[in-house]
DNA sequence: AGATTTGTTTTGATATGTCAAAAATATATG
DNA sequence: CATATATTTTTGACATATCAAAACAAATCT
């Protein structure tokens, strides 16, 4: 009775869509039907089933949430995701822009023997090449409230050590400035009137990128 | 366009049904049918089905053969297959009687980027672990013809080259014996009557396996 | 040849996952 | 607070892949 690709990305959706939220309310349809992929009725169908199977709380017209056994199996779907994406880039030396939609399907035929070879090979890694949390395997998973460069302070070295977004032309704009996770900068300056923020970077470089992506760059201090 | 894993292993079972055969005829339905897994029924629906996308010829009542565009597509399906089996044995250092079901699964998923690496790193194998030869990116297969320990001399050394079974307990038995391709033997002699083969190994011990398991065990003179 | 066995195809259902569009409900606006 | 707007649910349909069992065809055996 394992859960079917289908039932894992629904999941999977839900657990992004509840921690990018600020407060934990409830995913409505709409935004769920979006992440997914598919129609507002599809989502609205399969959440019922769902929420029959235990995994999520369905409340009719507001929205749904993870239970504690959907969110447990989100967690390990987003294991597989993870040290797949870290294998990738590590041992076969793929690009981290690159390795995404490769570890999207992986994750769904990987068997645990595979999975575990890959956590040993790996040594056991905390983060992914993105710097996100790969949870243990009993699903727990380490959250750690960061700064972004959009809320840290000025003038302050850095390090960036996640980046809240896949986009494959995204990633390599971060790789092409030095703004990969582990690399050093300081925010020089930020205008909310030109909706930007400004960079010095590990080599004294000064770029400027908008509040958009630089809120997706996130960072810890020194 | 790109056909479901259904298709794949629809056509990967015609292929070997058609590889296995002395002769070129057809593939009835039933073995069909009993390959993949399914009900007679389910494989004629399936096999009409593939007959109108022009991957097969069927036949009614007397069988299936791949057309050259089900042949070519079943070679990169089987090239899928053996690349990651060969990965997952010499990259992963996985047993090789444990890696066919998880390529039976990744076979299915795997970009051609992710292909094309583990080709590369593989240093461009022509053959996996179980001494299968590795079809070439369009769909090439290089087709030895091999004795078996049934069919080769007599008291002359060989070299065991391939086996022509993926079931693990098998393949561990055989590993056990020290008779994984590459390893030198020599057939003392068959015994019809007792349906047995008996084997000097390159350590000098002797064993006797059944001609069933012999007929397994694909050699070449030398 | 006629009858039986074996293998194949058809038929009618089922399960999963999906959509478009109509109906129902909630939220926002005047 | 009554209506307009946005969201959600329901409905009816479809695609894929499957099965069990009835109907059919072919091969085999007296």
């Amino acid at each position: 009775m394992l859960p079917s690709s289908t039932v894992e990305n629904y999941l999977k959706a839900l657990y992004h869509a509840e921690t990018a939220a600020t407060d934990r309310r409830l995913v409505p349809m709409g935004q769920l039907a979006g992440a997914v992929g598919v129609a507002p009725g599809t989502a609205t169908t399969m959440v019922k089933a769902l929420a029959e199977s235990g995994l999520v709380e369905y409340e009719p017209y507001l929205g749904v949430r993870l239970s504690p056994a959907g969110t447990k199996l989100a967690a390990l779907v987003l294991r597989r995701h993870r040290l797949i994406e870290q294998f990738l880039v590590e041992i076969m030396g793929m690009s981290w822009a690159e390795v995404h939609e490769d570890a999207e399907q992986l994750e769904h035929v990987v068997s645990e023997r595979l999975v575990d070879r890959m956590d040993a090979m790996l040594g056991h890694p905390s983060v992914d090449p993105h710097g996100d949390p790969i949870p243990t395997p009993d699903g727990a998973m380490a959250t750690h409230s960061y700064h972004s460069l959009l809320t840290c302070p000025l003038q302050t070295m850095v390090t960036v050590t996640r980046v809240a977004d896949q986009d494959a032309s995204f990633l390599r704009f971060l790789e092409a400035q030095e703004l990969k996770p582990g690399q050093s900068i300081e925010v020089e300056a930020r205008d909310p009137v030109a909706d930007s923020v400004r960079l010095r970077t590990g080599d004294e470089r000064l770029i400027t990128i908008g509040t958009k992506a630089a809120s997706k760059v996130l960072i810890e201090l020194g």
